[in-house]
DNA sequence: TGTCAATACGTCACTAAGTGACAAAATGTG
DNA sequence: CACATTTTGTCACTTAGTGACGTATTGACA
């Protein structure tokens, strides 16, 4: 079982740890009592999305039941619904929440890379990301792939990160060099070709270099006649 | 209210009939008795579709239920699910229902085009049959967009489609000059114009000549540096 | 036309996701 | 310590979706 790499950083995943109660003071103790309130939630949160994730991984998603998330850390199932508005968003909400590292990316990219290679490279960047952790990035994936409505939630979290970036290309470039639909094409291209990278790097097990297959197939879109 | 266009061709959307055993009975006398049990299957099937559509476009997809849309045709929830695994496949499974139509498609395009153009003269033919019916399309795509659980289900449609056009493509080049990561993106660049298109088109009220978007976004494509 | 197997349907009971309302507990502030 | 705010738990509820089982309908054949 690999270590589950939650948003608040990598966390330990073997030991299920019971000790809730425990967590949260010794958070407290270390935080100099700044924001109790929010350092409390945070916390659940880590603990929500680490639980969940090891029950999913061992026993699949659908058939893992919110009470069973729910009851090692002593939280009632109406509590889950106020972190989470869906089951699937324990999955892929960590992923909707690095749209605006993205955005800070493309928008640092120098100026005199065309918009495809600067939208490129924003990508890769995400690359370098799934190659600290290729075991989990592969459960995870398997994961999305065999459950239909995380692959849904997925795809969707692929249109937010297509908008954004769409958005940010539009400010860069201006938007006479730039209008909307070639914006949404170029980096509706470029997501094309990280997404058939990945699902290249899938399909071989998860074992081979992410970086050159992400790197070929940006070629093989530019190389496109 | 639009006339809805079910798999097995339009159907008048506006008077609610209620006559559900009378259509089933006309259908019996002009069907010549062939297979009685698959035409009452056929038929109920367009019932459901209609009136889940009627009553989703009205009142919204989220705040209609199972119960609303079986009501009217005295049939049990039970087999509605016997028709439809989940509520959403009442609005997107003819969708992939349309697939092989696709597939030979894109089979019958003529030798000498590129794998491009081929797979983008094969989507372009979609647009005709919107074309038919651009109200009922416009409609449909903002109840797609304004339902998150729809909105997933439609990119999964999206990626069956990607998949089964790559197979195909990869079948008609033969795999060595159409290795699979090659053809994924050559599929994948042609329905993300294909999407961008029709995101400008609907941008735009759903007013525009749909064929010229979708021209120009796939010029874009090829012209990408 | 009557009989019988296959298939489709309805009813009932059930699980689980998700929500609204309200009271209790914990926290932040003075 | 007292009070307003926020968070949480409990309870009741709606709705999607499933399994089991009995009944009705159809197809095939005598």
């Amino acid at each position: 079982m690999p270590a589950i790499e939650s948003p608040g950083g990598p966390i330990a995943c073997g030991a299920s740890s019971h000790n809730f109660k425990h967590n949260l003071e010794t958070t407290v103790m270390t935080a100099k009592i700044t924001n109790l309130r929010e350092q409390f939630k945070t916390t659940t949160r880590q603990e929500l999305t680490r639980v969940g994730l090891e029950l999913f991984l061992q026993q699949g998603f659908a058939t893992t039941t919110i009470d069973q998330i729910v009851e090692p850390l002593g939280i009632s199932k109406r509590t889950f619904f106020r972190y989470f508005a869906t089951k699937e968003d324990l999955v892929v909400e960590w992923q909707s929440e690095m749209t605006p590292a993205f955005v800070d990316e493309l928008n640092n990219r120098p100026r005199e890379e065309t918009p495809f290679k600067a939208v490129s490279e924003t990508l890769l960047s995400l690359a370098s990301r799934i190659n600290t952790n290729p075991e989990l990035a592969f459960a995870l994936m398997r994961l999305l792939k065999e459950t239909p409505s995380l692959a849904g939630r997925d795809m969707e979290r692929r249109m937010v990160w297509e908008q954004a970036l769409t958005a940010t290309l539009i400010e860069r470039e201006g938007p006479k060099v730039m209008p909307r639909l070639k914006a949404r094409i170029t980096v509706g291209m470029a997501m094309t070709a990280w997404t058939a990278a990945l699902d290249e790097w899938y399909l071989g097990g998860g074992k081979a270099n992410l970086r050159p297959i992400m790197e070929k197939a940006f070629s093989l879109v530019t190389d496109q006649q």
